[in-house]
Order: C-alpha cells, then sequence, then structure tokens
DNA sequence: CAGGACTTCTGTACCGATACAGTACGCCGC
DNA sequence: GCGGCGTACTGTATCGGTACAGAAGTCCTG
C-alpha cells in the first residue's frame, strides 16, 4: 500500500495540498465544510495526520525538549529526588504540550543523543559542567535551562538555595548545643564539581565557622549507599565521635542513621543527624529526619517554565528556590 | 549570522553538499584527508552536524523509541518497579545508540504526543488498552512492543509470568498450612482491565481452587498508598480475619503489613503477609518480605531488543519472563 | 593494453510538510 | 459603479538533509 500524505488526500477531495495541511493545522483557514470533508477523506485514506518529521522540519519545532543527564540513568530514576524531579518536569510539559526526550550521555562516539536527537530545548540537569555534551547543545544552540548548576551569565538557571539550607541545618546544630559535628557528603572534585555539593559545604561552613567550629568531614563518591554506610561507620566509631552529624542527603542521613544503630548510639540520643531534600523517605525514616526541605516540584515546574520561555525567546530571571529546615525526631541537645 | 548547513560547507570548502553530507555520516566514503579537511572548515563555520530533524525526514528515522505512558508520569516514576523499568530501557536504549521520548497521554486534543512526536517505534507500557493513544500509534503504522499487557496475536510483547508468580505465592500459603486467605489487591475494571492484576488473580486462585479456599478479596483503585492500608485494615479487622494475605506489589504488602501492625498483630506470627515483584522495598522492610521476585531490568532489556527487532522488520516471538518466590520473614505457618 | 574493479566524488530527485504572498470572489458603503 | 475589505483557497519556494545512480580517475590483471 502507497504511503499516504497531505497530497494523496489533496488529490481525493481535489483541492491543493496546502489546504489540507490548514485543514489540520489552522482550522480557521477553511471552511468548516469543507475542513470536514478534509478530514473524512483522510479517515477514509488512512491519513493518521501530518508526519511529525517533516512538519518538525518545516515549522522548525518538533514539541520535545530534552533533558541532559550525565551518568547512569539507573541512578536517576531510583534515586528519589531526581525521580520526583523528573516526575515534575514530564507532568508539566505534557501540561504545556510537549514531550520529554532523555538525552543520556554517550559513551559512543557514533550515536552523541545531545548532538543527533532534534529537541527545541534542553535541560541540563545532572551534569558534571566539563560534559561535552553541554558543548555540543551550545554548538546547537538549542536554548538552554541549568538546574542546579552553577550560573554562567546569560544562562537561565533554576537552583535551590542548597547554601542557605545547609547554613540553617548547621545553626540548628548549634543551637542545641553540639560542638563537635560531623559532616557525611560527596566527594567534590575539583575537575568537575558538584555544584550543590559544593553550595551545601559552604552553608556548614556559614553557620559552623562562626561558632569557632571546625567539623569532621568524610566523603563518599557518588552515590553507593553502602559507601555512605561505611564513612559515617568510620566517622561514629572514633573516640571523639561527633555528637552531631550533616549529611549530602536523606539517603546519606539514613545511612549514617543506620550506622549509628549498628553501633548501639542511640539517635538522636547520642547522635543528632540532620539530612537534606526532605524525600519520601525522611519522613518514613525510623526515627523520621530532621532536614532541610527543598520543593522538588516546583523546581521541575520552574524548569519547564523558564525553557519554555528561552525556547520563546526571551531569558527569564535565574530562579532561586528557598529551602526551610524541617525539624522531626534525628535531632536533639548532645548528651551531657 | 546566516544559519550554517551542509551547503556552507560544501561552498567553503569546494566540495558538493553530497560529499560533506558523507564526511559526517558515511566517513568510508571519502578520503581521509579531504575529510578531514571538511571537518576543520565545520569546526571553524560553527557547523555542528547534520540537522537532526532534516536527518530524520530524509532517512526516515529519528532514532529515538517512544514509551507511551497512561495516566500521570509521577506515579511512573515514583513507583520502584516502574522506574526501575524506565531505568533499565533508558540504559539498555542508550547503549544502542537511542534516545527515549516519553509519550504521556494527552488530555488536550490539540497535541496528543502518541499522533505528534516523531518516533521510530514505541513501547505500550503503562496503559489502559482502551486508550485512544495506542490507536493513534497503529494508525501511523509505528512499530509497537506491548509491555505488560494481554497480547494481541502479531503484537511483539513482553510479559511476565504474572499467573505463574502468583500461584507459587499462593502455593506457599497453602503450603505453610494456611486456610483463611485473603487477597489485597488493584481493582479489577472491566472495561479497562489491567493485565497484571487480572493475571495475578488468576495465578492466586489456580493454587486456592485446588486446595478448595475462597479467599478474601479487597480492591482499592490505583496505587495511593493510604488506600491500600485502609482495605488492608478493613480486612484484618473481621473476627475472622485471614491467617495470611496475598498482596498485589510490595507496596501493597507493605501497606499491610502496617495495617496488621497498627491493630496489634504480629507478622508473621498472626499474619503472614506475601508481596510481589521484589522491589527493593520488600528486602528493606520489617519484616523483610516474602515476595515473587520479577526481572525488571530484564523486562526493559527485553523490551528494547523487541522494539529494535520490530523496527528493523522483524517480528520476535512473545517474550514470556519467569517468576519465583523469595520467601524472606513475612510468612510463617498460620497460629496454632 | 584492453577491461574489470575500486576508490572518490558529484547531480538529481526526493523526504513530507509549512510559510507567505498571492488570487478570486462576494459584499459593503458611498 | 468602484475602491476597499474579508474570507477562502492556491502556488511556489523553502526546510536541511540522504539515497542512489553515475562519472572520472586509478590500479591491477591477464
Amino acid at each position: 500500500m502507497a504511503k499516504v500524505t497531505l497530497q494523496s488526500v489533496a488529490d481525493r477531495v481535489g483541492v491543493s495540498r496546502m489546504t489540507v495541511s490548514n485543514a489540520f493545522s489552522r482550522p480557521d483557514q477553511l471552511s468548516a465544510d469543507l475542513r470536514a470533508r478534509i478530514l473524512a477523506a483522510a479517515a477514509e485514506l488512512g491519513y493518521a495526520g501530518p508526519d511529525p518529521a517533516a512538519r518538525a522540519l518545516a515549522r522548525g519545532r518538533t514539541g520535545s525538549v530534552g533533558l541532559l543527564i550525565n551518568g547512569s540513568l539507573s541512578e536517576a530514576f531510583e534515586d528519589a529526588v531526581s525521580a520526583a524531579f523528573l516526575a515534575a518536569v514530564s507532568d508539566e510539559l505534557s501540561s504545556r504540550g510537549m514531550a520529554l526526550t532523555l538525552l543520556p550521555s554517550s559513551e559512543d562516539e557514533r550515536f552523541v543523543p545531545a548532538r543527533d536527537v532534534a529537541v527545541d530545548g534542553a535541560l541540563v540537569y545532572i551534569c558534571d559542567p566539563t560534559a561535552p555534551d553541554i558543548d555540543w547543545l551550545r554548538r546547537r544552540s538549542i536554548p538552554v535551562v541549568v538546574v542546579d548548576h552553577n550560573v554562567e551569565a546569560g544562562t537561565a538557571s533554576v537552583n535551590v538555595d542548597d547554601r542557605g539550607g545547609a547554613r540553617l541545618a548547621a545553626e540548628h546544630l548549634v543551637g542545641l548545643g553540639h560542638r563537635r559535628i560531623g559532616v557525611v557528603t560527596l566527594e567534590v572534585d575539583p575537575d568537575e564539581p558538584n555544584y550543590p555539593a559544593r553550595e551545601r559545604m559552604l552553608g556548614w561552613r556559614d553557620a559552623l565557622d562562626p561558632a569557632g567550629i571546625e567539623p569532621t568531614v568524610v566523603t563518599t563518591p557518588y552515590s553507593p549507599r553502602t559507601a555512605a554506610y561505611d564513612v559515617a561507620h568510620g566517622l561514629l566509631s572514633a573516640p571523639d565521635r561527633p555528637t552531631g552529624v550533616l549529611c549530602f542527603s536523606d539517603a546519606f542521613a539514613i545511612a549514617t542513621i543506620r550506622a549509628a544503630q549498628s553501633l548501639g548510639l542511640q539517635v538522636p540520643g547520642d547522635v543528632s543527624v540532620v539530612g537534606f531534600d526532605d524525600s519520601v523517605l525522611a519522613a518514613a525514616s525510623q526515627p523520621a529526619l530532621t532536614t532541610i526541605h527543598q520543593e522538588v516540584g516546583e523546581k521541575g515546574r520552574a524548569a519547564v517554565a523558564a525553557i519554555a520561555d528561552v525556547i520563546g525567546g526571551t531569558t527569564p530571571d535565574p530562579v532561586l528556590l528557598p529551602t526551610s529546615i524541617v525539624v522531626r525526631e534525628s535531632t536533639a541537645p548532645p548528651p551531657a
């Protein structure tokens, strides 16, 4: 069976191809009567509407937005915080009539999603800033919004006040009377710094430095839960172990609590633990986590609003979303 | 600044447009020397490579596969099992050089991703079979692979042996000596049946019927955790409460355990609970869940392999992945 | 030294739509 | 009766590539 195109339908009805195109894409350009006849003929011929690829070329827009993710996609889906972000982004995009295309960074030179997939714009999400994929987006001059990243002048961005939040966390422990404080966080590679990790560290110090407290910092490279457990275990095994621990995320905090419990320490009786993100894990944890709340859903919606603006030609102001502290059961004054 | 196309580069180097195209897409078609000169000129002009939209039209392939999801994307991301599936799919696709485009079902007639977004093929994942989006895919004659759905003849599919797994679960309880058995599962709307829910019910009955056991079934519409808790609570409050409960998923099972504990019942001392999926929740639960293991990652990879086949023109045989039972701590013989 | 087989590069014809600038015609006001 | 304006439809020129069938030159081979 021959391929059905606008032309086939046009021939069938006896109008020009353009009129058929208008019947589908600009209904106000023709009479309702003719339009109905065209649609009927299209249905009869099995024509499903304008071919998206051809339309994308002719219009210069594809109707989908890319999400650049560097590193394993599995991690992105399985981490509660990034999953919630993805969910918010895709929901918001679909309510604005756009699809979401994932652009993993490629290991294979022959196919680089950031270079070879048609998108109208892209969100740069979990990426080290040195990733070549980001360069591809720039070279293609694709509209970009950067999320959870340091802001380069002129680039639209959406960030969370990581530093301010971390400061709240540290102030909370100091306010409770803690003086020996530990930090369990991501390893920050100076060559490809993780922006939230750096900012949170700055925030913790913002509160600890004025109090004259030098925290004991232990780090682990991205994510393996067991690794966070191990370093937390080491931190809490030391003779002068901290009485309060600031953690990079709720997942890190939960690993820390596990480590404390395995050492026979009470949380918060012997050790207070503060998380970050206020993910679903936090409230469900035993004991429930004191943590820093960030609006992940709002972050996703703001990112979509920003990319829509950039695609539309305007440059939105950088967005900085607030953070706040949620005090639950994992913190208390230090033991006497 | 004027747009840079193949032609600009060709003019600059003094070769034909076709040769520049070959330099990018078919390196073996020209001499290494000329290719290097072309690439250099391209870099100089800021040409980032062939435009994906134009290439998609000319080649008839876009390099991305769609994933049709019916209902809220948030649920898909936040549920551990579907998130793991998505992760496996996207990882496998990217290692095969394809991107993943999410096709949410649209509420707005003007933009229907399944109709308006260019993809080479699509996985039909969480969808009620009556969704109009599936029709769009068919009308566009896009290659399709159906996952976790009933199989129509001639359509490629990937399924898990839900029925066999459910049977194992029920046999396990019967084998332990349970005679009063409850089922906590999804509501099955006859108009748009949830395939796994139906199959699992059949599997449970496969084992219970021969034993002469009529289970007490309670159901809840999709997913809200609190709803599962509520119906489980009701089930376990009855005077002749079951001693063993078969659950639709691990999330349902955990809600059921919570309900039991809130009623002062010991799991598994007073009530045994069996989950389904063996998601990350299962092992982490207190007590750890006895559950039915399914290979979600394998399901994702099989789905990608199948869609690649269909796009390639062959029709792969339906895939049915095995399930197995994992006995942990949430089941025991009924109280004496 | 004719002839086949490569290697390299080119010309032309699409791929399937949309944009934009008409053209044709009916209707109104003066 | 004629300019002006809307509405309804059409023609043509792209959009930026790729496929495929040559054409020209080079290298062997018998």
